[in-house]
DNA sequence: ACCTGAACACCGTTCAAGT
DNA sequence: ACCTGAACACCGTTCAAGT
């Protein structure tokens, strides 16, 4: 028995892991941005040269999918057995808290083509109640879709990633669309210079709830 | 009248205008996608000095957002006069057929805070119904945010930048669902390994309109 | 007003070498 | 198996110089 499992210190053992590679990426987007992410820089701060994450992570892309995966894994499993509208309404939160948790990272998730099996939980918990409503499987996913489009559009707005069309709250703004010359622009001046997110949020999950488990 | 305007040839009239710079680099994301857009690339296909792009444009950044205003240009303005659902549903149309003229630069619209002015039209030509329809301004506004969040979320899937959350259609995928182990993925299977756009679409803004403009 | 080229401070990744 | 560092082929942008 000599413990240590045949993993002998040797000699340059840093430390380094796929999962604290990760959490470190993460940490620097948080802090700096996604732009800001580098190879280089991410190893200055885990101490440790460059060439060494390749060890642990296939790549710069490898290691955005990564940080995605992580930021898709906060996103809790909703209790069995309630009914479909909670059940899709908890999911939809449970979605948007994530990303909100980490808006900087949350584009990694709703922009990259994930192959990920990782996000089969939440479709699960929402395919489940649909198909049980009597939804023929088709159009159960179809409404899972739909959602789906509906969520990842409001939050890429929510995390500053899309156009808004109009505004982001500064005051300036609400001068230039009244002033726009557009009558009905001009009239709903007021409204598109601010935008609620939780109103916002709300009203859009409202109407396809509606249409989807009333 | 000398003509010329007081714009001598004198030397190394390169032609250059931003309009062209954006014409290229916009045929540049065409054909080699948005990573490969680099200053010094878009100079060589103009046969100009890397820096003398500057002097048309503000920088990388400023170009990205010059390509998505090209882009959103191209949205046609819908009849007027027309009802509230056709008009929405005109423009919802006009806005998926530019993105998907240019797949690989859709996520410069889909996903830049754009500042510009140049969106205001489709705003004025959807908001104006919306209150002609007697909707109060704050409604009209949550209405076009909906229809314009999913019209983000779908087209940013169908140009590839979003997760499936589940597939891409290749076959390898259908069996990996199918031995999933959860039952409800399993049975839709066969519908989450495709993907039909032109029906997704039309599912998902069938609902929105049919809550708005009914 | 517009164009140029050298220079600076960065990148991601390959490869050969170490332990 | 994991770590290292030199090297390669790139980046965006500043700045001084040209016309």
């Amino acid at each position: 028995m000599t413990g240590r499992r045949g993993r002998p210190p040797k000699s340059a053992d840093s430390g380094l892991s796929r999962e604290r590679i990760l959490k470190e990426a993460l940490a620097l987007v948080d802090e700096e941005g996604l732009a800001a992410v580098s190879m280089r820089k991410l190893a200055r701060r885990l101490g440790v040269d460059p060439m060494s994450l390749y060890n642990h992570v296939d790549g710069k892309d490898a290691l955005l999918d990564g940080i995605a995966e992580v930021l898709l894994a906060a996103i809790p499993a909703p209790a069995p057995g309630t009914g479909l509208r909670e059940t899709m309404s908890a999911l939809a939160r449970g979605f948007r808290a994530a990303m909100l948790g980490h808006p900087r990272a949350a584009p990694l998730v709703l922009t990259r083509q994930l192959a990920s099996m990782t996000a089969l939980a939440p479709v699960e918990a929402v395919l489940g109640p649909l198909l049980a409503a009597g939804y023929p499987p088709d159009r159960a996913v179809h409404g899972l879709r739909a959602v789906l489009a509906f969520l990842i559009g409001t939050l890429m707005r929510e995390v500053d990633a899309a156009p808004t069309f109009s505004s982001t709250g500064d005051l300036g703004r609400l001068a230039d669309l009244s002033a726009s010359g557009l009558p009905a622009v001009a009239e709903a001046a007021p409204h598109l210079a601010v935008c609620d997110h939780e109103a916002e949020f709300e009203f859009g999950l409202g109407i396809l709830l509606d249409a989807l488990a009333p």
